[in-house]
DNA sequence: TAAATTTACTTTGCATGCAAACTAAACTAG
DNA sequence: CTAGTTTAGTTTGCATGCAAAGTAAATTTA
């Protein structure tokens, strides 16, 4: 007596089920999540791919672009806006380098650095959101998400 | 010797880092899948989202468009989008219900049920670019996103 | 050292994702 | 039966994500 049978559907193409697919689990989790950090955005005026930007720029300031781009792993093209965006705000300013004029580095203002405290309760908010994930469940996760992007990013250098 | 300090980075709000994040490691999958489904989906002439959406209707047929999106879990405004372009490629029908005329039924023409045969070999293609992930991961890793999809739908509700 | 190439972004065109406003049809209360 | 409400989709404005073309500066070649 096989589930997949239970309304008389035809048992080809399984693979194709959404409900088989990590890939269509990741691209929910991925939109959820993202709703789930909006309100709690809001009150910062960032969007999730800005506050990634200044997350990496909290851990490590005054870097050059290529390098804000494969630590936060954003697309060049939408990094290029977002750090307009964030330099508008003046959260952070762009410093062409002397050395070379084609680099330009990244680099934090006194308010850029100060958001960090508004910041700081945003991790726990939203990990209270996932009450069913526990500790060692989050840890589980992370390991397979770094197989997963492991597997993903070394495949298009080869 | 705690490897945090390596660098002489403050000890302050961990939970702020990337690497510690689930979120960020989602938001890299989650854009990186899209990016190893592009190649494979071009020859198809479907984008990952337009590709969903068939994948459900050849799972089940005929449904209306708000079935369609709590299966696929597509913006509801950009799913009126993506079933006018996949209709305009002739692989759909959209027809208005007698019954309830602010609904629309969700038909896949004989085109749109043929697609099947050729996108038939696109899951295996991208389950051989997860080599490090085995099946034990793979089922893992389903029943963690579930937990955590699970708690985020739930909340919006309440 | 002048041409070819590479590097570090920028810009452009297209396709979502999302919240919010909007429309039309069906439903409920009085 | 009519006003108010809910439901099913659509439209709009803004912010990416992505591939591809474009630019300017640095590097390598010949």
């Amino acid at each position: 007596m096989n589930v997949n049978v239970d309304l008389g559907r035809v048992m080809k193409h399984q693979e194709l089920w959404l409900e088989n697919q990590i890939c269509h689990r990741l691209y929910m989790a991925s939109n959820s999540v993202n709703r789930a950090y909006r309100p709690l955005l809001d009150a910062l005026g960032l969007t999730y791919p800005q506050y990634v930007v200044m997350m990496s720029l909290w851990q490590t300031d005054g870097v050059m672009v290529n390098e804000l781009q494969s630590t936060t792993q954003i697309d060049n093209g939408a990094l290029t806006l977002i750090l307009k965006k964030i330099a508008d705000k003046g959260l952070i300013s762009l410093i062409p380098v002397a050395d070379d004029r084609r680099k330009k580095r990244v680099s934090l203002t006194a308010d850029g650095k100060g958001l960090q405290e508004k910041a700081a309760s945003i991790p726990n908010a939203i990990r209270c959101r996932f009450p069913s994930l526990n500790d060692e469940d989050s840890t589980a996760l992370k390991l397979l998400l770094d197989k997963l992007l492991g597997d993903l990013q070394g495949q298009s250098d080869e």
